[in-house]
Formats: structure tokens, sequence, C-alpha cells
DNA sequence: TCGTATAGTTAAGCCCGTTTAACTATCAAG
DNA sequence: CTTGATAGTTAAACGGGCTTAACTATACGA
């Protein structure tokens, strides 16, 4: 047989894309829910994972024009999901965090997660789970890795 | 100890987490390159899942009315993404497929997984390989359900 | 066969998100 | 202190994507 391995990447393939689907599925609903476009979701998602970002970074990571971002700022603003204030390092920048009631709808996005996940667990023998938490401790590792790479705006802001 | 399972949740939240954001960084970039909306992407997905489908299930999905769709079929139309053929088993009803170039578009969607899913893989031992394997199908098993119930456009259709 | 329900299209109009271009304010280097 | 780069805002204009409303065409039950 030519390994396990194939194997392995196979169903973590599989796994991926289901739970990719999933999410897309919660997300839209969420989005429509809380009167939210995808990028309104995504910008919030991208603030919470920063702690606290500035308008050309948040261009740089949603690929639009800092006087777009500039704009959409102004309606999360207005919707009490952000604030804007003056960088006091640096009076040309803005800082944009959460507000409470952006962080609470963040915190609410990740909830839907926990309509699924303990099903999921529910479906491994006792034995087994032990073996899972195990590997998902490993690969959540590398996962954090991966996704190291994957924010270089917010790596990039940081220096 | 309140027992593994709670850690097991725990792990598993942070494993979809994880997955769903690389997931959504990935999707902007494709949605980037191909100049697709959110709303194309995930019509493209859902068509592929269906086989094929109509204006009024798609509708039911988007969340938005069958005027809406119509015209956005036209464009998907028009860039040669999907077809549109009147149904012959009810002839007020248009079948709504992939084109080949479509089909092609969603294969190079899932690809991008493959970029990191073998890192993933690589970073488990030999033996823990083996349980993982046994560990992933009963979750997708039990995925694949829980994903049955998450579009029910589909499964109305099919009756 | 007539009436009604269903599937989809079309057109008018609206708002959101985007771009470009011109602008202000601040910083930093010489 | 001046010069040039950087951060963000504003305004005008455009297109996409949405809605409503009116329409055509087909199906189906009484």
């Amino acid at each position: 047989m030519h390994g396990k391995r194939e194997n392995l990447i196979e169903q973590l393939n599989q796994f991926a894309g289901l739970t990719m689907h999933i999410n897309m599925v919660h997300n839209m609903q969420f989005m429509q829910e809380h009167d939210l476009s995808f990028t309104h979701l995504n910008s919030l998602l991208f603030i919470h994972r920063a702690g606290c970002t500035n308008i050309n970074c948040l261009a740089d990571h949603l690929g639009v024009t800092k006087a777009a971002v500039s704009q959409m700022v102004d309606r999360l603003v207005d919707s009490d999901l952000i604030s804007r204030e003056e960088d006091p390092l640096d009076r040309r920048s803005k800082l944009i965090c959460l507000s409470k009631d952006g962080e609470g709808l963040v915190q609410k996005a990740f909830l839907t997660r926990r309509r699924w996940v303990p099903d999921l667990a529910a479906s491994l023998t006792k034995a087994q789970e032990e073996q899972a938490c195990q590997i998902f401790e490993i690969m959540n590792e590398k996962l954090k890795e991966i996704q190291e790479g994957l924010d270089p705006e917010i790596s990039r802001n940081h220096l």
C-alpha cells in the first residue's frame, strides 16, 4: 500500500471542506441577521485579530483603496461597531478598534460554531477522544504557524 | 478533572476557527484573482453541490429575490461560468448548471486547500497518522449528516 | 376549459461600495 | 525650516446588486 499519508490527507481535505461549507452557511445567516456585508464581517474579524488597526492596514487586508475604507469605517462607526480615534504616537494615523458592541458581535459570530462542534466531539469513543485531543493539539500548533504568515498586514503593523 | 470531552471540544473549536480563517483568506484572494463577488462564489459552490438547480432554489439559498438571481445569472452566463436552459420536465423552469469553465473554477477553488492540508498531515507521527485517519473518518461521517440539514433548498428540489 | 398558481424576465429606481483626484494634516530628514 | 513622504478625508461619479412591480409563459386542478 502507498501509505496512510495520502489517506490522511484525503480525510483532512474532506474535513476542511465540510467545515468550511458549514461555516459559510452559518456566516451567511449571521450576516443577513445582522445586516452585515461580507466586507464588514471580514473587517470586524480582522480588527479582532489585530486588536487594533488603522486605515492603511485594513485597506491592504481588504485589497481596496484607503478612500473606500475611510468611508466604510464611517458607516461602521455610525453603527457603533468600531471606534476611530487619533493615534497619539502618530497623529496622522487613526486607531480603529472594536467597540463593546463590535466585540460582542464577533463573539457571537464565533458562537455559531458551538452549535455543531459538540456534536462532532460526541461522535468519538472515549479512547478516541483522548487520541483526538493530542492530535488536534499538534495540528492546532501547526495551523497557528500557517496563520502567522497569513495576515502580513498585522505583523507589519506591529514592527 | 472534568473529563477530556470539554478539552476536545475546545481543541476542535480552535481547529475549526483556524481552518475557517485560513479558508477565508484564501477565498478572498481567489475572489479577487477571478473578479468574483462573494455571492458569485457562493452561487457557484451551491450549484456544484446541487449538480443542477433553478432560479427559485438559488434565490432561496442566497436569500434574495428571484429577480435578483435572474439578473445575476445573466452575468454568470455572460462570463461562461454557468449555463441556463429550459427544463424539459417543466418548461417554466430553467436548469442552471456549471459550464466547463465554471466547474474548472470550482475545482480550482478547492485546490487552495491543497496548499496547507499536506503540511498539517506532515506534522503527525506515523502512529498518530493511523489514529487520525480513523478519527477523521468518523467525524467526516458526522459532518456529512450535519451538512445534510444545511442545504434545504437542494433536498427540497430533489423530492 | 377556465382560473389560479408557479417560474422566470424585464425595467425603473435605489443604495452601497468602489475608484480617482484633490485636499489637509502630520511626520521626518536634510 | 523646508521639502517630500505618509495617513487619512472628501467629493464626484460609476457600477453592481438589490427591490418592487408589471409582465409572459407554462402547469395544473376544478
